[in-house]
DNA sequence: CACTGAAGGCCCGATGCCCAGACCTTTTTC
DNA sequence: GAAAAAGGTCTGGGCATCGGGCCTTCAGTG
């Protein structure tokens, strides 16, 4: 019998990939995740009103008792509040609560976050430009001269950037490339958080998405990869001088 | 009190994405499409022993009762065969199993999963261009040269490609990025296995290899993209003349 | 003012996944 | 023949989830 490693060994890390835990989020995590980072994204804004718990949780296609350990989680941390009678509903809390500071493995893990964000992100520059048809960039560059009227109010220019490249994502037409793309997100905007944002890099930001826009709208792949790229990086330098090396 | 959605109104899709339906796989059919993922794409080749059984569920950090299930399942799947007492353990089957045909859905979605491995395949080449070791990718061109000889043997020939492609993820030194692309070509490949490989498709795709390696080497992140999207539409084509219209 | 409908709040039993561990059986090696 | 190393089996319990049913609150309506 034919025993041991007959052929060429694997390098260890991709072994590693295969053998890695097994990471199986719950239900009710999941759910807590998934409203958490849209309400903190501003996908869910402050003041909209959730679908009834009935119809919600049928949508989710989880039982209502689970879906309410996820709403009555996200109501302790003061991201909702429900009202109750006709009428009522479950909202976005009005205004935010105090963001809290990222978790510490995520911080310690910050720089695989940056990866696979630029993974993603410039695969979808690629897509996006490909593809984008030009009533939707029309509205992804009103986005821009809006976010340069707000380079002294950060979260709001922040909530539009968000937009932009979520609406990127949609540009795509692949309903998991823009999951991808809100779950990274979530996750960066955590970090994010920490470090200072000038008005100059703001602007300097700014016109990065003019540039990658433009790229779209030529559809230059290459030239959306590079802009993209470049852009990510910028973040990642800024927060590489706030944040431990790995 | 402020009801109803008093900001502007979310497009719907960036919403459907939020109240999608929440997939919570467990822990035991993650561990079955993991470990069947890494046998079908050779990472896990014909006759190699897995780590025992004790030593395998506290890697996965799942309960030996649990990994058993999965074990089972791919035991009767013919993927797996297990040899007790010492010197035993559980072996990957060879030969392999008559591959079984694609789940009817994954057909029905195939130009989602396509989409998916564009973005992060692209991402990776762009990862890969920035920061890529020349000694890793010394043995990728070997690998390319390996495929030269392997035209018409396509299994072989398959084989070696997934290795230059998880060998590229490997070189952007993420682990998420390695398994993100594991799980894709998981899906692609039983997709690909429909579609004929004339020697000659084979033979300019790994020209396209080489274009792409040299992009990497040079650095340049802008021409790496374009040559990994040009290399993936071209399987994109293909499937196209034998998969339904979306 | 009473009624009704729509919404959140609460509770319970059934089910199934998963864990933790003890123990058995087979096979090789010393 | 004993020890070691592996897979195979069994059990009990914890807990997430489901699926309902029922209650409470409140705006609108007749």
């Amino acid at each position: 019998m034919n025993r041991g490693a007959v052929r060429a060994p694997e390098p260890a890390s991709s072994l590693a990939a295969v053998f890695a835990p097994v990471r199986s989020q719950t239900a009710f995590e999941e759910t807590v995740e998934r409203l958490g980072t849209a309400i903190k994204l501003g996908l869910l804004p402050a003041g909209a009103r959730l679908p009834a718990e009935r119809e919600l949780c049928s949508m989710l296609g989880i039982a209502r008792s689970t879906l309410r350990q996820a709403l009555v989680a996200l109501g302790q941390s003061g991201h909702l509040h429900a009202m109750r009678g006709r009428g009522g509903g479950t909202f976005v809390a009005d205004p935010a609560p105090p963001t809290s500071p990222p978790s510490p493995e995520l911080v310690a893990h910050w720089r695989e976050v940056c990866d696979e964000r630029m993974a993603i992100e410039v695969g979808i520059a690629v897509l996006a430009a490909e593809r984008a048809r030009p009533e939707l960039l029309d509205s992804l560059d009103a986005l821009v001269v809006e976010i340069d009227g707000l380079l002294h109010d950060y979260p709001a220019q922040r909530q539009a950037d968000i937009h932009l490249h979520v609406g990127l994502a949609e540009a795509t037409g692949s309903a998991r490339l823009v999951t991808a793309m809100t779950e990274t997100q979530g996750a960066m905007s955590d970090l994010i958080l920490l470090i200072p944002h000038p008005p100059e890099v703001l602007a300097s930001s700014n016109q990065q998405h003019r540039r990658l826009l433009d790229a779209v709208r030529r559809h230059d792949e290459a030239a959306a990869a590079r802009e993209m790229a470049e852009h990510l990086r910028g973040t990642e330098h800024i927060l590489a001088g706030f944040l431990p090396p790995p």
